[in-house]
DNA sequence: ATTATCTATAGATCTATAGATAATGC
DNA sequence: ATTATCTATAGATCTATAGATAATGC
């Protein structure tokens, strides 16, 4: 039951689709690789066609959805009508970051579990975190590079955070009240180069 | 090979412990009963006249890691000689905390698996949470109870996305500036209610 | 006699591989 | 002929239990 070449690419993408969303939802050691390519409509010997390990799939499906998570901030930075940092603020403490796990943040579903995956794993966040810290640094304000700098590391960990924790409370209202909290403090008061 | 009274409870807060660390470690699915009973100095079978399951473990190993947590903090808020938040900020956002993982921060640790683990576990979490937002509540200027709260849920958001970020990172100079990029910032400005 | 622990194992699940199958592409 | 996928399974690991063992405590 051979496919072409071209389908071979395709379905190769989709197990990387479907364990992207699977690895947020239920964790690296949540899920196999069985029900992976189950997911993906494939049988589970077919997999290592495709990859290695499931640990290779673990790094190439992390990489693909860092990598997207980038891009989709720098389309709601540029495309934001006012603010940039206001629009980034209401794009990332969304309720729907807080329950949505699958096709959430991946910082917000995985980091934990990096410091146990190995180096590679661990340079895939490093980068996707710098390259969302290096986004904040150009719309925070500061009076001096090194304020923003700190000021964007501090907002990534606070915004991370609060989703973070706002998924494990056992109450929405808690919920809500960590990402409204956060999205008015790291909001500038408009006039004042002090936040 | 029966034990007294006395050495059982001795055995079951031995198993506490153990697992609290493990836990912490290698995650909630990352570690099973037979290694953790090992650790104890116990054997495999023995674990099921402890505890009903290895759900209820980690159920209770939490609550006692969430609970002693805590304490600390209330400890570390009494204890300050100078100004209680400064001392809470330089307690939590510690290299310590960072490359310790199995006697770190629970919170740092184990928030992203605790929605996977049932309503039990969430409000164990929530509630640890909760108690530590109240100690901040206490020690955070502001000039409304509002505004203090607000401060306290981003504070702890920060704090702890910080050293989820800083554990993720690949290399250590990366993980210390969260820390002191937090630390300054979560540090009032003397003579200033407004940060 | 009761009970805490131990040995041994059932049954499920997981990663990875071997060999068969069948369609592609030279 | 090559190669992508499928079926089947090996081998490891994991949770949980059954039955034996031996020390405690009435």
């Amino acid at each position: 039951m051979r496919v072409s070449r071209e389908k071979f690419a395709e379905n190769r993408e989709k197990i990387l689709a479907v364990a992207g969303e699977l690895f947020r939802e239920k964790g690296f050691d949540g899920i196999g690789v069985a029900d992976i390519m189950k997911a993906a409509g494939l049988t589970h010997g077919g997999f290592y066609g495709h990859f290695e390990s499931k640990d290779e799939l673990a790094c190439e499906a992390s990489k693909a959805v860092v990598s997207r998570s980038l891009e989709r901030w720098k389309e709601v930075v540029d495309g934001a009508p006012g603010e940039p940092l206001d629009a980034l603020l209401a794009h990332y403490l969304s309720h729907r970051n807080v329950v949505e796990h699958a096709t959430g943040c991946v910082f917000a579903a995985l980091t934990q579990e990096v410091s146990r995956h190995g180096p590679k794993m661990q340079s895939t966040f490093t980068g996707g975190l710098m390259g969302m810290a290096a986004i904040l640094e150009e719309i925070t304000p500061g009076e001096t590079p090194e304020e923003r700098r700190r000021k964007a590391l501090v907002s990534l960990s606070a915004m991370v955070g609060a989703v973070i924790l706002a998924r494990a409370m056992d109450n929405p209202e808690l919920s809500q009240e960590f990402l409204a909290a956060t999205r008015q403090e790291l909001t500038p008061t408009p006039g004042s180069t002090k936040e």
